[in-house]
DNA sequence: ATCATTTCTTGCCATTTGACAAGTGACGTT
DNA sequence: AACGTCACTTGTCAAATGGCAAGAAATGAT
């Protein structure tokens, strides 16, 4: 069936019946990315929320001194978005970049906020995935304040092993906080236990 | 009047009516801290929204090591809570600490919420308030990956300087990433120059 | 297959930061 | 005033990480 993983996602996060299940999916359109293609690049508004059905991304913004820095990867039945941007109707702030081909189904702002009203229940999903989000960002933020760069490697290494398989050793070097060396030294030295 | 910086505050984040911000506000009880007294503690949910009308606070959580780690610091007109815990009704990983005497007042998640049903322009509030948590910490992260420990500091004094007058500098060390000993010498050397 | 480009690794050395311990200073209690 | 406690500073040394440059490996274009 359609759209079916979009449908499970949505329904472990919101006690909606079946019917609106269908009303809320139906709303969101497939869309497809080529390798290297742009989701959202820095200036621009995000005015879609998407579901990422197949592939994997990654959000990186650039620094003051002109290095990328990874924030985020995005892996498959996951939502992506600019947060900030998304609900202020700001520029964001950062690009989002797909390291594969990918597959997914986008929504609007508009047409979210209309399911919103129309369904009260289905609010608690836009907030679920915001406090998720949020939470995920304070553990690498912790993590960043007092664990070393070997033991956040490790843990990267160990929860999220998809990662390796699609993204550049830079692109996670920069998300860990470290250089590309250093990584290659801390790779190395794993290597050899 | 009463409640006036809580009511100009709100007014700040919505469109509300100035009868609509009266019914919001009454709902909010007032709450005293004395110095080093806890509004929220880890291990409890955290079923309260606090305005700090006066007065300081910060956030810690207790990491593996047994180390505190300062997560953040609230200042007076700002909304302190903890988002994971608040919204998803599960136990706190963090305290909030009084680090003085303070004024403010509390709204249960309850009554919140029923705000929300009521008043569909102050889902608004609660949003902004989520957004704009949210992108304060993804700074913070930024800068860990791509800041000194100096620069950290430097931006801490220049942006947030009344941290320094009531946070004791522990605190500070370990909110930016370092320890007491380096913070000390960071400052020696800025206090050189 | 060849070549050019990009990514990754490695070596060398500098810098930043941490660990630990001793010392100083501030503060509150009695 | 004397004491104890806690916060902060400082010194010494070690460990972690970065900067730079050269080389190796992988990738992509022709």
């Amino acid at each position: 069936m359609e759209k079916q993983q979009l449908v499970d996602f949505i329904r472990n996060h919101v006690s909606s019946s079946e019917e609106n299940l269908k009303r809320i999916t139906e709303e969101f359109e497939e869309v497809r990315f080529a390798k290297n293609d742009y989701f959202l690049t820095e200036g621009k508004v995000c005015n879609y929320y998407l579901f990422l059905e197949e592939g994997f991304m990654r959000s990186f913004t650039i620094d003051i001194e002109g290095n990328e820095v990874t924030t985020y990867f995005h892996s498959n039945n996951k939502v992506v978005f600019d947060v900030s941007s998304f609900f202020s109707k700001t520029p964001a702030t950062e690009n989002i970049q797909a390291l594969t081909e990918s597959v997914g189904y986008l929504i609007s702002h508009e047409k979210l906020n209309l399911l919103f009203h129309s369904m009260p229940e289905f609010r608690e999903f836009g907030r679920a995935m915001l406090v998720k989000e949020f939470s995920a960002f304070k553990q690498r933020t912790l993590a960043l304040i007092n664990k070393s760069a070997e033991e956040r490697y490790s843990n990267l290494i160990q929860s999220n092993k998809e990662i390796f398989q699609y993204a550049q050793l830079r692109y996670i070097a920069s998300f860990l906080g470290i250089t590309d060396t250093s990584l290659s030294r801390i790779r190395k030295s794993f290597s050899e236990k």
